[in-house]
RNA sequence: GAACUCUUAGCUCAGUCGGUAGAGCACAACACUUUUAAUGUUGGGGUCCUGGGUUCGAGCCCCAGAGGGUUCACCA
């Protein structure tokens, strides 16, 4: 275990007072809660001298003698709270206000307050307290920021809690002292919310399917592997749930969607987490150009609910989500980009456009490779207004409708916005024989060496051979559109716990017995708080190290005890 | 996986030429009955990420490692 700051031990002490005091520092009663604090700040009207209820984290102290005023925060905001040691402590003893308020009360704590609303001389809206009480005591001190209101209104944060790691993993830190983490959390489930609104208010079917697979399909990407101790099987994290959701549509429902974790393992960025969340529709008797109005459409819906309009600023730009959106085909946007037709070009003829372009290829792409490349170099990055790429070669979309004039291409549509792909959809393939040769051709990249080549379901295409109603389909990547509609550079700020590497976490030297050993009374607290996990550990450790590291911890820790000799050291070692 | 870069007090950060560390907030003590980053005075607080090396001496230089960030590779 680490040994604890001084600000954790004084925490601790206070505990120990607090119990001497007969107060429970946790104590299991429900507090009747009836306001919040943004009720009083958004209808002071309504409240002012009425008495209300509140409780919530106290973030700030400011002590005057016997008045003081405190921040209380909760769950929607924070208010100012005013204490004076008279009304609290009505009668002679006014420990509750010197000691319990004043001393044992840290930024932290959870409390709960009853006062009446009231205005102070400066205009900040505050609670009059009259009564207090302690719900949950805080022994950790929590970073402390302070923000200061300028003549402007505009407000301004001093020593923030920003450094990434943390904010990461002690993700609860980053939501208690960040407000604006709070609400980008709180949009993304708005975004949610409006999607699903958006779907059932056109009687979609909102629907589960499984996450563990016996095959992963529906994707290009290599999956998580697991077992399954029953059936001795291996089973697949899912990386897509399209080949699930199409087999519903044969099973006769016109329109299921499904929000899906989806897991991929391979790269993390600041655009990849291995689990991710996908929205995937599929709609009967629809193509691919009814699926653009609606992406378009509830794209649109979602940026309204969100900022009440359709333009959003993004890093730099400002992007308008507003109906139509630009659409172009994949050669016509390579065509504009690279200033002359590709389209009718065979292998050797794009090959050339590459070099002339400067975009790195490869000797083993082929044409569909090759586009891909030019479009992900040239085009890709520049579309910052939604816009509809259409058109892909057949090579790159396994799952897709060919267009019946032109066999090489398929059905397909990306929407690309401030240069990322945010969906992808396509006129579904229902002919089971295409289906069938497809897959094959995936099997032969796989034998190739290719890791994402997708495998061959046998019961999806039975599935399919029973008849599929002409289908469209969609995937909707939720984590980029947050990304987006939230203005924020990177997937871990709209993921609450976003994949990490293990923490280096210092555990508790539970492993040994010191008081067994003969350590005495006076050292067994300190002792515990040096970094031995285990008996080997502690009997392996140098005795003059201890020796010295008890002598560093008794000045620390005022200890009256005198340090113990080497000798009892190793004596402790031996009997270890 | 690669390159670059960061890691110093609870938080945000300084740290000069290599001489065993500083500030603000937070914390402790005292004062203060409407404050606004409350204020004033005083004080305590450090595994300088870890492990090696160079050196009389390392937060600083060198090597290795861990973790984070960015970019690239990969990735619908």
């Amino acid at each position: 275990m680490r040994i604890l700051s001084e600000q954790e031990l004084l925490r601790r002490k206070a505990l120990e007072e607090l119990k001497t005091m007969g107060i429970n520092a946790y104590p299991s009663a429900t507090f009747p809660v009836d306001t919040y604090s943004i009720d009083i700040h958004d209808r002071y009207a309504a409240f002012e001298g009425k008495e209300v209820t509140l409780a919530g984290r106290l973030m700030g102290k400011r002590i005057m003698g016997s008045a003081s005023f405190a921040e209380l925060q909760d769950a929607k905001g924070r208010i100012q709270v005013y204490l004076r040691r008279d009304d609290v402590c009505p009668g002679e003893d006014k420990a509750f206000y010197n000691v319990f308020f004043k001393k044992l009360l840290d930024i932290g704590d959870h409390i709960g307050v009853v006062g009446v609303v009231f205005k102070t001389q400066l205009g900040e809206i505050s609670v009059h307290v009259s009564k207090l009480v302690l719900l949950a005591k805080s022994v950790k001190p929590l970073p402390v920021a302070k923000e200061v209101e300028k003549e402007d209104g505009t407000k301004e944060v001093y020593d923030a809690f920003t450094d990434a790691e943390q904010r990461y993993r002690q993700r609860y830190v980053d939501l208690i002292v960040n407000p604006q983490v709070r609400e980008t959390f709180r949009k993304r489930t708005l975004l949610v919310q409006a999607m699903r609104d958006f779907l059932n208010k056109r009687g979609y079917l909102e629907v589960e399917t499984p996450i563990l697979q016996p095959l992963y399909g529906g994707a290009a990407a290599r999956p998580f592997k697991t077992h399954h101790n029953t059936l001795d099987m291996t089973l697949y994290l899912r990386i897509a749930n399209e080949l699930y959701l199409k087999r519903l549509i044969v099973g006769g429902f016109d329109a299921v969607y499904e929000f899906s974790k989806d897991f991929r393992n391979e790269g993390m960025s600041r655009f990849h987490n291995p689990e991710f969340t996908q929205m995937e529709l599929y709609v009967a008797y629809k193509d691919y150009a009814w699926m653009m109005d609606l992406v378009e459409e509830m794209v649109e819906t979602v940026a309204l609910a969100l900022h009440g309009k359709t333009q959003v600023q993004v890093g730099n730009h400002v992007i308008d989500f507003k109906r139509p959106w630009k659409r172009i085909s994949m050669y016509g946007a390579i065509e504009e980009a690279a200033g002359q037709p590709v389209a009718h070009l065979d292998e050797q003829g794009l090959r050339e456009v590459c070099a002339a372009k400067n975009v790195e290829v490869d000797d083993t792409f082929g044409r569909a490779k090759l586009i891909d490349a030019l479009f992900g170099e040239l085009v890709e990055p520049h579309l910052i207004q939604p816009t509809f790429i259409t058109d892909y070669p057949v090579e790159m979309s396994p799952l897709a409708k060919r267009k019946a004039d032109q066999p090489e291409l398929v059905e397909r549509f990306e929407a690309i916005c401030n240069g990322k792909e945010i969906c992808n959809a396509f006129s579904e393939l229902n002919d089971p024989m295409d289906q069938r040769a497809r897959f094959e051709e995936q099997l032969e990249l796989g034998r190739r060496g290719d890791v994402e080549a997708m495998v061959l379901d046998e019961d999806f295409l039975r599935a399919i051979e029973y008849g599929m109603p002409p289908t469209a389909g969609l995937g909707i990547g939720i984590d980029r559109l947050a990304m987006i509609m939230t203005n924020q550079p990177s997937i871990q700020e709209v993921l609450f716990f976003p994949q990490m590497r293990p923490e280096a976490l210092e555990t508790a030297s539970v492993g040994v017995d010191y008081a067994a050993v003969g350590v005495p009374d006076a050292w067994l607290g300190v002792l515990s708080t040096m970094p031995y996990t285990s008996i080997e550990e502690f009997k392996g450790a140098n005795p003059n190290r201890i020796f010295n590291d008890l002598g560093g911890l008794r000045k620390k820790h005022k200890i009256e005890a005198p340090v113990p000799t080497v000798e009892q050291i190793k004596s402790w070692q031996a009997a270890a």
